[in-house]
DNA sequence: AATCTGCCCAACCGCGTTGTC
DNA sequence: AGACAACGCGGTTGGGCAGAT
């Protein structure tokens, strides 16, 4: 047996929203506060599904809404947490107070994830040329540097930046523009073969760590991790 | 001016998770 | 413990719009 439709969809209306029923919706809410929203459309005189009530009220009509362009910061805090996180929307929404999670998956899809790519395409050219100039040095002192040399140098380098947004992600409060705070914890969030891993090499860069300690600002966050071509315009 | 093309974003769909009985 | 209902999330779609041809 396959799961039970969300609503009885027969009658209900689809597709855009109108004027009245927005207002119709903000009335109720403001009124009586979001108790079921499986019966709210009922109750507000609305032919909609509680889905789709829920869907408009979350990603269009919530008074708390931040309207308007992502800035440079916001799309390189997007970067990084997309980088820890992964596709998980409604997580890397929770830093940014006003901003949806489909929002923020849209402003991906459509803007972010190319430029990340155009990055990628860079960094690889980069560390081609970068891997071929080791290559000749080691060559001349005999030496031979492999690719996995290479490989593992980006892994570590990719782990001390996934530390330092641990550390980010920790802080109860990060003043920056605005403020965000957070009770995100990086457990629930990461698998955890990836935390034991963080665990087991803690040691090693715990000097690193405590040098990391004292930054506090978003600026000094960005200016310590990213590479420069996508630090934010100021 | 008409048509085409690509982009943007609101909305929908299906599924996983959580809560309740 | 398991069945069901409701919620929440992420992937996808499709219509509107702007710029190009």
């Amino acid at each position: 047996m396959g799961r039970q439709p969300c609503c009885d969809k027969v009658g209900l209306k689809r597709g855009p929203w109108s004027s009245e029923e927005d207002r119709k919706l903000i009335n109720f809410i403001l009124n009586n506060g979001i108790i079921c929203w499986r019966t709210m459309p009922k109750l507000a005189g609305l032919l909609r599904c509680g889905k789709s009530c829920r869907l408009r009220w979350i990603n269009y009509l919530r008074p708390d809404l931040k309207r308007g362009m992502f800035t440079e910061t916001e799309e390189n805090q997007i970067i990084q947490l997309h980088a820890l996180l992964g596709n998980r929307w409604s997580k890397i929404a929770s830093h940014f107070p006003g901003r949806t999670d489909n929002e923020i998956k849209n402003h991906w899809n459509t803007r972010i994830k190319k430029r990340v790519k155009t990055i990628q395409d860079e960094e690889k050219t980069q560390v081609n040329t970068e891997s071929t100039v080791l290559k000749d040095q080691e060559q001349a002192s005999e030496t031979t540097l492999t690719d996995k040399n290479v490989q593992s140098f980006n892994a570590a380098n990719e782990y001390l930046n996934l530390l330092d947004v641990e550390l980010w992600l920790n802080q109860e409060t990060i003043d920056t523009s605005g403020s965000y705070s957070t009770s995100f914890s990086l457990e629930d969030s990461v698998n955890p073969s990836m935390g034991e891993s963080l665990h087991i090499q803690e040691d090693s860069v715990q000097q690193w760590v405590d040098s990391a300690d004292s930054m506090l600002s978003w600026d000094a966050f960005c200016s310590s991790i990213f590479p420069t071509h996508i630090l934010p315009i100021v």
